[in-house]
DNA sequence: CGAATCTCAGGCGAACTGATATGC
DNA sequence: CGCATATCAGTTGGCCTGAGATTC
C-alpha cells in the first residue's frame, strides 16, 4: 500500500530536481525553467492559441498569459490575432525567440542526457509513456463533467 | 535527441497532474498538497531535524520552516529542542497531526491507486526507482563544489 | 577559528480565483 | 441566448536569496 506513496515521492523528487537544475542552468540567460517550457512547447507547433499552449505546457491560461506578456516584452514571442476566431490569439516565436531557445536547448542538453542515462535498461520510451499515462488518468478525472480544468457554474 | 524533451515534458505533466489533483482533493481539509507532503514525510520517521525533513520532502530549509510555523499554529506538528545538538530542532507530529494525516491519506488513496493502475505492466517499482535515480543524478551534480545543499558529511 | 543549523526579512515567479469584455 | 477565449485585478503558497544569531 505504500507503493503509491513511493511513486508520488519519486515523482516529486525527480520533477523538482529537474526544475531546480534547469533554473540554475538558465539563470545566466535570465530565463526561468517555466518560461523555457513555454518557448519549447511553442517551438513544437507555432501559431497556437494561448489555451492550447497552456494545455501543452501543463499550465493554465491565466498563468500562460502573464508569462507571455513578459516574454513578449523581451521580444521572444508575438501574439497575433487569429484568422478565423476573433477571440483567440495566435502565439508565435520571433526570430530572437528561436535563437534564445536554441541557446537554452544547448545549455540544458547535458542535463537531458543525464536524465536519459539515469534510466535503467534505457527504456526511456516506456518511462515517458507511463508518466504521460499517469497525467492522463489524473487530469481526466479532475472535473468529472468536463476534462478541461475550467470552472462551471453550478 | 528529442527523447530527453519527451521525458522532461512527461515528467512535468505527471507531476502537475498529481499536484493539482491532490490540492483539489485536500482543499476541503484546508491543507495544501505540499503541506501534505511534509506531514507524510514526517510520519515516515518522526523527530528529525528541519534540514533532514527538507531533504526528504525535496524542498529547502527556509521553505520548510515557514510551512512548519503554519502547521504548528494549527497544532499538527511540534518543534522541540534537539537532545544533543543545540542548533537543531526536532520536528514531531502531534496526535492531531496524525489524525489529520490519516484522514488525508484516506482522501487521496484513490488518487494513488489511479496512479499505480496507470503504469503499464504494473512495474511501478521500476518506475519509482528510475525516477529516484533521475533525481539523484540531477541533484548530485547541482553544486559542483559542495555536494547537495543538505547532505550529511561522512 | 570554520562549519552547520535555524531564524528572519524580503522579493519573486507562477498558480489560482473571480470578474469582465468580446466574439463564437 | 449560452459558451468559449482572453484580459485584468488581486491573493496566495511556496521557492529563493541573503543576512544574522547560536551552537557545534
Amino acid at each position: 500500500m505504500t507503493e503509491g506513496q513511493e511513486l508520488a515521492r519519486a515523482l516529486r523528487a525527480a520533477y523538482w530536481a529537474m526544475h531546480r537544475r534547469t533554473n540554475a542552468l538558465l539563470q545566466p540567460h535570465g530565463v526561468t525553467a517555466d518560461q523555457f517550457v513555454l518557448l519549447s512547447r511553442l517551438a513544437d507547433e507555432d501559431a497556437i492559441t494561448q489555451q492550447e499552449l497552456a494545455c501543452r505546457a501543463s499550465s493554465d491560461p491565466n498563468t500562460v498569459r502573464s508569462m507571455l506578456v513578459l516574454l513578449q516584452k523581451r521580444g521572444f514571442v508575438q501574439r497575433l490575432q487569429h484568422d478565423s476566431d476573433g477571440r483567440a490569439n495566435c502565439v508565435v516565436l520571433t526570430a530572437r525567440g528561436r535563437r534564445m531557445l536554441a541557446a537554452m536547448m544547448d545549455t540544458t542538453a547535458h542535463c537531458r542526457r543525464q536524465m536519459l542515462s539515469a534510466v535503467q535498461s534505457g527504456n526511456t520510451k516506456d518511462l515517458s509513456r507511463n508518466l504521460l499515462h499517469i497525467a492522463e488518468v489524473l487530469t481526466s478525472t479532475l472535473a468529472p463533467k468536463q476534462q478541461s480544468p475550467h470552472r462551471r457554474r453550478s
